[in-house]
DNA sequence: CAGTGGTCTAGACCACGCA
DNA sequence: GCGTGGTCTAGACCACTGG
């Protein structure tokens, strides 16, 4: 009597399959309650546990978010744009602008758990920096909470040789940010180098980010190099990916 | 009796924890079996499902990966590096070679599930390549395949007035690609704009992919330019999240 | 064939949200 | 207080993998 009785696929799927469709045709928009746990034992005749794999689906595609003790809901998707390579030209910070200020624009943000500290850095940022043994690294940890909704988590580091004194080892490091600092200490970032990578949260992660289940991070590795190919900074930044749609524009 | 006994939070979230940071500390490699859903019953003293539940976490988390009949095992992450830019500067294809060549050096290529066909755009890239109703596009829609591991999907969309009749059209489009028959036709590109976003996979794209649970897709949109800002191709992307690490360099 | 994960049932108690 | 999802148990049969 159990297993799948009638089709091909299992019963969760079959189910699951259903919603999608429905969401997809536009029957449930975004925000909108899905058919809970007990509407769908009693339409499907399927036991608790299977009506909430078929909500457990499309949570983990994403499509929708669990709210305890109200419903399963469809997602909503409406990311900001990071302009990847504009963003970091000398217009932004040289004026004083944060780096922020353009894909933001009359939206409130907070810049929030701001963690400034010194300390040796793990292995593989020590190699970016080109950093010898025992060297020591300025780490800056913060969050960026954009309009009540946590969207990135950002944490650099910037050689203490480098930085020490300079506001840069300050929680608020003035006009122009951390870029304008290092222009004035005479490494000035000329070029950079984004790596991205795209998994599942960490624990951590998915709380500082509130997270809902099925939403990848989108990691985003940047080196900043002064002449010659210094190396001056390096952020490893976790954004939430439902939040975020990056852009790179360049020439062939 | 039920729910959480002892500590805070659920107990399939314990075990699950155990297992990561034994995973964490390098008691389980790559490749690894973890302790499965019986070993968890005896270790843990719980019922099957709640085993099971801590297994789905670290699947979830893109960790591990079970095989049926099997067991469930430690993922390996050896991403491609994808250069973004230099990948598509002239010197690539404009002698003839592959855009792929610089990443997949020694490897073993091969191109699938091709297919070109001609019908109208979606309406998105239809927006994107400024085309009027009605107008028809080439669509080309293939798999890559690496070592025997499918890792992208791509379909491009080019205005069928500028490449009807070329090699374009057709399943091989011969050396240098797209691009170099783009360029022959007097439409060469010059500017990209590379669009990244990422999400949990659909179920097709999980089948084409081969993809394992708890891995997302990461979306390359890219829009191909001639001269004089024309649009001449749309080329939506579908990468494996696990088999991907995208760079771009650039100056400030 | 024995062991594995995959699916499923039919119960149960809990914490939370909202009216 | 009632309905929601969240967790959990103790069974069961299936399909697949591997020796």
């Amino acid at each position: 009597m159990a297993t799948q009785g009638n089709g091909r696929q299992p019963k969760y799927q079959r189910i699951a399959d259903a919603l999608r469709n429905a969401i997809q045709a536009g029957e449930y928009g975004p925000g909108d309650r899905l058919p809970g746990e007990n509407d769908l034992m009693a339409t499907y005749d399927v036991a608790r546990m299977t009506a909430r794999q078929a909500l457990g689906v499309l949570q983990t595609e994403g499509l929708a978010e669990s709210r305890k003790g109200s419903g399963v809901f469809v997602r909503d998707f409406k990311p900001l744009r990071r302009r990847g390579i504009q963003r970091l030209s000398h217009e932004q910070w040289g004026t004083g602008r944060s780096i922020w200020s353009a894909e933001t624009e009359g939206r409130n943000v907070v810049v929030d758990q701001i963690e400034v500290t010194e300390a040796e850095p793990p292995e593989r940022v020590a190699g970016v920096l080109g950093l010898e043994a025992g060297a020591q690294v300025c780490v800056r940890n913060r969050r960026f909470v954009l309009d009540e909704k946590p969207v990135l988590l950002a944490t650099s580091y910037l050689p203490l040789d480098l930085v020490a004194g300079s506001a840069i080892t300050q929680r608020d490091t003035g006009p122009g940010g951390i870029y304008a600092r290092l222009a004035e200490l005479g490494h000035k970032p000329v070029h950079f180098r984004e790596e991205i990578r795209c998994r599942m949260p960490s624990q951590d992660e998915a709380n500082r980010l509130s997270l809902s289940m099925g939403t990848p991070v989108v990691l985003v590795c940047r080196t900043a190099f002064a002449d010659e190919g210094h190396p001056v900074e390096f952020n490893e930044m976790t954004l939430d990916s439902a939040s975020y749609v990056l852009e790179y524009d360049f020439d062939a």
